[in-house]
DNA sequence: TCATAATATTGTCCTAGACAAAAATGGTAA
DNA sequence: TTACCATTTTTGTCTAGGACAATATTATGA
């Protein structure tokens, strides 16, 4: 059987790996990898090996190490450091190395099974904390490490998306107060962090208004208005740079009205070193119920004055 | 109230327009437009009305005017084009204008109950034929128009979201051939047309393994692999670009084991002139069933003569 | 030991030019 | 008229090589 010769242009090996052209034309010369075949045009095409490796750099250089030191390495030394990566040796749930398994042996229906039950044993509120957010991580980082595959990953999500849809098909939200927008902003595209923020937010009897991912940031100013919310609600995971996070809060909070308030959660504004002015940080999952609450006070207190 | 001065950077307005960083430095210089301030570095600012502007010109250049036509042109002639586009006039289901209604006017809950409703009256196979595809052109249209707005647009995509995933929970699959993998290449992120594809799947009693969006070309053929599944499902969407449809389809055929069957649908393949060897182009909804028959019957005779 | 300054790194932006694919145009025959 | 082929124009994306701010690392002094 031969190994079927699959070209990428460089493009493709954006769209595929995610490191930016200018990014792998300025490796190229910096550190000598990728070295890409030409085509009659001198264009770029990068052979099927070379992509491949260029994944395994993506991961370590999403897992803090710096270019210099894995760009030009071989694909054993890289497959080398990414099993030194540091494993996550959580034990508050024991439950979860069974899901890992299912997960890696492709056990789809009876991954959502189980997730399912465990729902229902915990709670939302403890399945979200406890279950949902270290497995999350437990799964990144065991893809960091290259233990389990994107595609695994995928599954994994679209099993948790199941579950936790299927439980909030059940909540009755009778048009109760805070209404809050949910949405990510242009460049996010992760749906998970928001559909757990949902979970919460519905838990706590918010009427929620689900946009789904990257709207852009004139539209959630209009959609806001439109449906009259009183916070609108931001996710953002880990995989988006942080300048970005600040510059998109900065952007939206100048065009929002004041009277609305502006929540964000995820991975990606925990590694925020400062506050952004107007901005509410969200950290643990359970900060959204705490916030929800302090939100009902504040307005209660404002009748009370009005 | 003064006028929020909201201002984004080259990245910026490629993120929220999807206008690409050359084609913005090259349209600056051919046609005059966009002429962005500059930040100290030189580095291109774009304020808030350029942006507007942009999205108007993104619109016109999807629904198929030129580049030259219109890029020079000011606001109000860009309006007065988009409202010049061919409505369409599609009559077939009495309803739809109804469900515009709806989404225009913002009622979430009431348009995901009508469209609930539908979906029972009709079944599903008329539903996504005679009301979901056809809404998706209409709004898609309007979108196009300036009549909805893209916020709009995610909170119907949402709300069909919503209704199917109930509708198939209902369902049960039992294992049944052939086994189906779903997904779309990086670089198309549209859920809606895959959404569609597994409803109307497992109606036909297939076995759909849904791995969600972006999935790169070799995770896909892992999955395969790893599922052992018969067919391998990709759905395209209006808005990529043919060239990548093309290419995307011809690099996963090779890359993928010959007897494992490759079937491409959406929007995105309806534009492509010619067939691509080794991958069956799926035209509307319905075509999905046939294929599906014609699996099983090829099947069959092979086992007769095995 | 810890904070601060100096140095190295790294991704993204810049200009300017080239070219293939796609679209528009022209011309010619049925 | 319509249909088809050849030529010209348009247009997005690629190339090279250079620059620089933001971040990370290392060195230095209190």
């Amino acid at each position: 059987m031969a190994k079927a010769k699959v070209k990428f242009d460089i493009a493709g090996v954006e769209r595929e790996t995610g490191i930016g052209k200018d990014a792998l034309r300025v490796w190229e010369k910096r550190y000598g990898f990728p070295v890409p075949e030409r085509d009659e045009r001198e264009g770029r095409v990068y052979p099927q090996d070379q992509v491949e490796r260029l994944r395994l750099i993506k991961r370590l250089l999403d897992s803090g190490m710096r270019p210099v030191k894995v760009v030009g390495l071989e694909t054993p030394e890289l497959n080398a450091l990414l099993t030194q990566l540091p494993e996550d040796t959580d034990k508050n749930n024991a439950d979860l190395p069974g899901f890992v398994e299912l997960i890696k042996g492709h056990q789809a229906a009876a991954l959502r099974v189980s997730l399912a039950r465990d729902l229902l044993q915990q709670g939302m509120a403890a399945f979200l904390s406890k279950t949902v957010t270290p497995l999350n991580r437990l799964v990144g980082e065991a893809w960091m490490r290259g233990d389990i595959h994107v595609f695994e990953e995928h599954l994994y999500s679209e099993q948790i998306t199941h579950v936790l849809r299927d439980a909030m098909a059940t909540l009755r939200h009778p048009d109760d107060n805070p209404r809050i927008l949910m949405t990510t902003l242009p460049g996010e595209e992760h749906t998970l962090g928001l559909l757990m923020a949902e979970a919460m937010l519905s838990l706590s009897g918010a009427h929620c208004i689900m946009l789904g991912v990257q709207t852009p940031i004139q539209e959630i100013v209009l959609a806001a208005k439109a449906h009259q919310v009183d916070v609108v609600a931001l996710s953002f995971s880990a995989a988006i740079p942080v300048v970005q996070v600040k510059s998109g809060l900065q952007l939206l909070r100048e065009a929002l009205p004041k009277k609305i308030a502006l929540w964000a959660g995820g991975a990606g504004v925990a590694r925020l070193n400062s506050p952004v002015v107007g901005v509410q940080l969200m950290g643990p999952l359970s900060d959204l119920s705490e916030a929800i609450a302090s939100w009902r006070n504040a307005q209660t207190a404002k009748m009370i004055v009005g």
